[in-house]
DNA sequence: GAATGCCGTTTGTCAGACAATGTGACAAAT
DNA sequence: ATTTGTCACATTGTCTGACAAACGGCATTC
């Protein structure tokens, strides 16, 4: 005879788990209001303290938001919700730089593939403009940084490739704040950063996979380098680097990437 | 004059945000119990359904847990959460099989060329007894698949890395998820599924990086040639082959994996 | 026609209550 | 001595009812 762990759910958890369903499989379509909170009261049965717990949890999964008015309407989760979540994750089980770094790296030159193979021109466009305001920031070591994550964001938007996206996103959020904190860095490389962004993209305008990647390694090995040169230890846990404010408001001010 | 957006927040997200940081930076220790509710009330000055409405929030972070008794518990949200926002934004963005699958192909490959660093004994002999009970399972395709997704991510464990462990996990039970619903193709496969696995853990022990990547690799394709022949057309987004139910049960079946 | 003010609707919050479930201690039974 | 029954207590889950603030939409005004 075997027996199963008894698991009931509240009401509110009920609720939530019924509406993720009616959205992720479609009956409630992507930009569709959800029922106001009294009509789910009558559809559910429950009273409103329970409903509105329920729809908490949606809010934090991000499959709503408030849209026009205070109506809630279903959204799909765009990459800053992993991201946030990715990022608690990471910090609380004290990842190192050097983890968080490897990883990025090897994203990084699948990137450099697959945009060789579809690149299409207005996001290798999009790439050049980045290089050229990068190229007017230097003297700003904060701008310098931010449009050095932007390119690594634009280019895995080239690849097409919405799992990269989505899976590489946090990563580099994480180590665009790590290094934020360690600013006197750039200031001796911004020239070598720009070098490198501009070899990859002519690379990968030629088409030329081996040299995007290796010009794409070069440039994330440059990074490392420029961390341990200013004093940054790679096998300390990233929290040492940046605080958790700091981490929340970079979250919220990304530009809600879009996967088409 | 510089005005800026107007951004007051609720109380119930209030909460949420200042139980966030306290326990992000370590005020409230990981295992420590949260305040009762009627506490949080006088702590913060709001009833309790705002007090409610914001642990809701919490508990989707997966920053808080019912512990025993009912109190709760500050938790370090494991790869599941994570995993759960991942499978939900890949679902509504309509990911395809093939983005997904590329992906993944890239990080098995790191961590073959990690695994080869580090390499500690304990994980190869899990991977070694992983191996040992595909093979019983013959004849049982369900649990071989299983097995299968298993083995990859015993061996993302092996690397000690736990960035790719954290992005990698959602990847892997994806393509698990799906191909279980074309669980016809391992009947013929199971063998060439047990080779590739030894010969990567073999390659792996020898400390060969070039020769673990390449049976890595061969896995990872025989992979995708076993979904297209048995019909699945790589280019469908994944929800075709997923039901939401089955993912769901998935996730929360996953063993909680522990990143030391 | 665009700006303004009003009104119904919906949400955010409060106030208070009760039942269900879990804890801990202690007595009773085996 | 270990297990079981019982009880008081703490905490959570849910309900009831209410009100103010904020928003959309509509009629009004210039």
């Amino acid at each position: 005879m075997r027996l199963r762990q008894i698991n009931i759910a509240t009401s509110y958890q009920e609720v939530f788990q019924q509406l993720e369903s009616a959205i992720l499989k479609g009956s409630i379509k992507i930009g569709e209001t959800i029922p106001t909170e009294a009509e789910l009261c009558r559809i559910f049965g429950v009273k409103r303290s329970s409903v509105r717990e329920g729809i908490r949890l949606l809010e934090q999964s991000g499959l709503v938001a408030r849209g026009a008015g205070r109506r809630l309407i279903a959204t799909a989760p765009a990459t800053d919700r992993t991201s946030e979540n990715f990022i608690r994750s990471a910090t609380l089980n004290a990842v190192t730089l050097r983890e968080l770094w490897r990883v990025e790296r090897e994203l990084e030159a699948l990137a450099c593939r697959l945009a060789c193979e579809v690149a299409r021109s207005e996001h290798l466009d999009r790439l050049a403009a980045n290089i050229k305001e990068t190229r007017r920031s230097a003297g700003d070591p904060k701008a310098t940084t931010r449009l050095d994550m932007e390119f690594h964001r634009l280019l895995s938007q080239a690849t097409g490739n919405r799992a990269l996206t989505i899976a590489r996103d946090p990563l580099g959020i994480l180590l665009y704040a790590s290094t934020d904190f360690l600013i006197a860095r750039l200031d001796q490389s911004t020239g070598r950063l720009i070098t490198a962004h501009e070899n990859i993209l002519a690379a990968i305008r030629a088409k030329d996979v081996d040299l995007a990647v290796l010009w794409m390694t070069r440039h994330m090995d440059d990074f490392k380098r420029g961390c341990t040169m200013s004093g940054a230890d790679f096998d300390q846990p990233i929290s040492d680097f940046v605080d958790h404010e700091t981490l929340a408001a970079l979250i919220r001010a990304q530009p809600e990437t879009s996967l088409p």
